[in-house]
DNA sequence: GCACAATTGTAATCCTGCTTATATTTCTTC
DNA sequence: GAAGAAATATAAGCAGGATTACAATTGTGC
């Protein structure tokens, strides 16, 4: 229970929140404790819940009719996902699995929904979030269109690092990915991120590891792009300032 | 001003407030006429405003660095736009320029944020559509990964009938679409829709004009793609109750 | 520790759809 | 009504990346 609690009050989420409603979330909240490759829920099941990942990182994916694989996102510890079942969602659109032994936590949506009315500020809060989400989408959207592989693998593995990369003294960060959810967050096929991983390797600006890989040198991997594409991603110089 | 109210009033996302409230959004919205091609506002400008369509459709799109367009969405009369402004966006992401001769509603942020304010359950719309135009996102990444052009131009075809379509007494639905449109919707050059379309043209499944193509037979398209793709597309079948 | 599953590495072949090119039709504007 | 712009039509050549195939390596469960 208590760390329960901690564990919502670091999520940036409900931070916010007073001692007694952040109690009260701890309170009727449930916490599970899961091993990788654990599924929280499928496409078309219900959606009343919403959840908070504690520990270990949770794709969403999307999967088609002959059984490919997209991936939607990848969430860190401290988000939240599901959040769609408060905005008029009736059945799960995409499927949420533990990428790590994870850690969640469960709020009913009758839960969550009375939170949002008693604080309204809680509603333009997810609204942000849910607006933000859909912003990122439209660039996915636009690096798929515009985009050859090479580019959009670069521009998927400085955004993972950020979001997940752990930084080592040496200004190399490890990303613990296979090449199979790189292909589903790219849109491309396994051997072809295989193939650019192995030229970039050649270029001495990652290693490949089993089910990790680690850059080594960021910045250059970022010049690759420069070259064909124009100097249009200021956000992703912020990478030196991973977190560790 | 009467005609400004009855339009807001018109509106799904505003009809259910209280005459009060409409008036006065009538008197602080500021109502502009506008010829097809105008820009209402570019990428990169300050989002300082939402817009409520009135009249004719409103496309919103992103522009790559090299000037090639992809369209995030085409806007029916009675829709709004620029609603991220009130998520926190800065800058828009995407412009928006008129398809038609036009008329539109502009109401300050400034405005919107105090109107959500007043009515915590205005909140709670705005966030379903914004949580609803993320799940059609979603899905045309999905599409784009794992349909080919042929089968993305039926979608976005029937699709865009719902939307936009005008029917005809004997079940035809025109659609005022350039081609170029189309292929900045399913993200593929104008020459591979032109080609598809032909193709569609040939087994009489549509004609096509200037500016403009007429489903002659709607569920015909559609069968075309359940002979390469499973049957998973129900919403589509709602099709035979276009509004007219 | 051994069998099996999952992941990585690499290469040849093939195909979808992009590019490039050119002609024609329809609209707009003066 | 003529000239120019925008949109449609069509086809050849090319290329990025998918498919297919197979080998090698690393993890996992009994």
């Amino acid at each position: 229970m208590q760390r329960r609690l901690w564990y919502i009050k670091n999520a940036a989420l409900f931070s916010w929140l007073q001692e007694e409603e952040l109690q009260r979330l701890a309170m009727r909240s449930e916490m599970v404790e899961c091993k990788r490759n654990t599924t929280f829920y499928f496409a078309q099941e219900q959606s009343d819940s919403i959840f908070l990942v504690k520990q270990g990182r949770v794709k969403l994916t999307r999967t088609s009719a002959e059984g490919r694989e997209v991936i939607l996102d990848i969430l860190a510890p401290g988000e939240i996902f599901g959040e769609l079942a408060v905005t008029g969602e009736e059945l799960r659109t995409h499927s949420a699995t533990a990428l790590d032994d994870a850690m969640v936590c469960i709020i009913t949506r009758r839960e969550f929904e009375d939170l949002l009315r008693r604080h309204p500020e809680m509603a333009l809060r997810v609204l942000k979030l849910v607006g933000l989400r859909r912003r990122e989408l439209e660039m996915r959207l636009e690096d798929l269109i515009f985009q050859p592989v090479a580019n959009r693998l670069v521009l998927t593995l400085l955004w993972q690092a950020r979001r997940h990369g752990k930084k080592d003294e040496d200004g190399s960060v490890s990303l613990p990915l296979t090449q199979k959810d790189l292909a589903h967050l790219i849109g491309a096929s396994r051997e072809a991120v295989a193939e650019q991983l192995a030229e970039f390797k050649q270029q001495g600006l990652l290693r490949t590891g089993y089910r990790s890989l680690v850059l080594i040198d960021p910045k250059g991997l970022m010049r690759t792009l420069t070259t064909e594409t124009e100097m249009e991603f200021p956000e992703l110089l912020d990478l030196v300032k991973i977190s560790g």
